[in-house]
DNA sequence: AATCATTTCTGACTACAGTCATATTATGCG
DNA sequence: CGCATAATATGACTGTAGTCAGAAATGATT
C-alpha cells in the first residue's frame, strides 16, 4: 500500500530508487519550500493554498495529497525545524547551573524561537497539541520526546529527590511552560511576565528541600 | 456607541428598557438556544451557520452582529454554563481531605463535564486559550479567575507552605490539568491514565515537606 | 511494444464562513 | 405627527479550503 507516505530510501544507490519515488520526495520539497516561503513572507492566513500550489508547480488537488489542511502544511513545514532546534538548545546546556536555571535557558531559547513569527507559531503550536485534521503523529510524539527527554535528563543531573519520579517532574515542567507560552501567545500577554511566573512555577516544582 | 454589546438592564422595571434592547436580548436568547441545540444534536462540523441563522430565524449576516465567528458562537452558548458548572464543583468540595485528593475531585468533575461532547469541548478549549477571533476577554477571564480563586483556596487552606504563593501554586496546577486535558481531547490518551498521571504531578507540586 | 493494473495527478467543482451595500426599524425632537 | 439620524437587519455575494471523477504516468507481465 504505502499510500502516499514519503518513505526514506536508507540505501544510497541503485536498487531500487523508481521514478515513482523520485518524483513524490521532489514534490514534497518542493511544496515544502514554496510553502516555507510564502507563510513567512505573507503570512499565513494572507497566503491561499492555490498560491502554494502554484508556486510548488502543482494542482491544487494534487497538495491535499502530501497535506491534509492548511494547518498540516505548517506542521510539515516546522516539525523538523523545531525538532533540529530542541535538540540543539539541550546540547548547548550551560553546565554549572540550578535545575531552574537549566530549564529557563531552554525555556527562553524556545520562546526566542517562537518569537520570529508570532501568527505561525500560534497556529503551528494549536496544531500541534489540538490536531484539527490529524496526520504527523509521529513527528509530533518524536518532538515531544525529545523534549521530555531532554528535560527529564536535567531533572535527573540536578535534582537530588528520592521522593519524585523525574519523567512525571520533567511533564510538569513542560506543562508549565507551555501553559506560559499560550497564555503569551494566545492572549496578548507581556512574555516578560509569563517569563518571570514561569520561573517561580519551576522554583515551587523543583522546590529542592530546603529542608534543615 | 455601545456597539451591539448586549447590555444588562439591572433596574427591573420600565425606566427605559427600549424596544431596540429587548429585540436584541431576544435575539441573542434566539440565537444561543438555535446554536446549543444544533451543536450538541449534529455536532459542530456538521452544522452550518446558515442552519443555525434560519433556526434562530434570522438572516445570515445578522447571526455574525452577534458572534464573531462560528467557533465564538461556540464559546457564546457554553461559558455561562462553565463557569456555573465551574463554580458548583468548587462550591460541594469534600471538607476533610487532603489538597491533592481536594483538587482531583474538581478536576475529575470537570473531565467529567468535558466528556459529554468531546468534539464541541475540543473546539471550545483551543477557542478559550488560543481564540482565532477574538472577543469574549472578559467572559473567559472571569471563568479563568473563577478556577483561579477555588484552586488558590484550597491551596491556602490544606497546604502549610510558607515557601510558596498559593496562587502561583493554584496556577501551577491548573497548567497540570490542562495539560492532561488536551494530552486526551487533544490525542486520544486514555482519560484513567491521563488523571493517574495528574495526580502523581499534583502530589509532586504540592509535595507537604514529608520532612524528618 | 502492447496490454493491463496501480499509483499519482489534476483542475473544475462544491460547500460554506464571513462581508458589505442596501433596506428596515427604532428613537428623539420640533 | 413627520422628519432626521442613528442603530440594526438582511441576503445576495465573494473568496477559498478541500473534494472527486476522470486523466495521465508508471511499472509489471507477456
Amino acid at each position: 500500500m504505502e499510500s502516499l507516505e514519503v518513505r526514506e530510501r536508507v540505501t544510497s544507490d541503485q536498487p531500487k530508487p523508481g521514478r515513482r519515488e523520485r518524483n513524490k520526495l521532489e514534490k514534497q520539497a518542493r511544496i515544502v519550500d514554496a510553502t516555507r516561503e510564502l507563510f513567512q513572507r505573507q503570512g499565513f492566513s494572507e497566503t491561499t493554498t492555490l498560491q502554494i500550489a502554484d508556486a510548488a508547480d502543482i494542482g491544487t488537488g494534487t497538495l491535499f495529497l502530501y497535506a491534509s489542511s492548511k494547518e498540516d502544511l505548517l506542521v510539515m513545514v516546522f516539525k523538523d525545524e523545531m525538532l533540529e532546534s530542541a535538540r540543539d538548545i539541550f546540547a548547548q546546556l550551560p553546565e554549572r547551573a540550578s535545575a531552574v536555571d537549566q530549564m529557563m535557558t531552554v525555556f527562553e531559547k524556545m520562546v526566542v524561537y517562537h518569537s520570529r513569527d508570532i501568527e505561525l507559531s500560534r497556529i503551528l503550536l494549536r496544531e500541534l497539541v489540538m490536531p484539527s485534521s490529524s496526520g504527523r503523529h509521529g513527528d509530533i510524539a518524536e518532538l515531544m520526546d525529545a523534549i521530555y527527554g531532554g528535560l527529564t535528563d536535567i531533572v535527573r543531573r540536578n535534582v537530588a529527590n528520592g521522593s519524585c519520579d523525574p519523567e512525571v517532574t520533567a511533564r510538569s515542567a513542560f506543562a508549565l511552560y507551555y501553559f506560559a507560552l499560550i497564555t503569551w501567545l494566545g492572549r496578548g500577554f507581556d512574555p516578560e511576565l509569563a517569563m518571570a511566573q514561569l520561573r517561580k512555577q519551576l522554583f515551587g516544582l523543583l522546590r529542592v528541600e530546603v529542608s534543615l
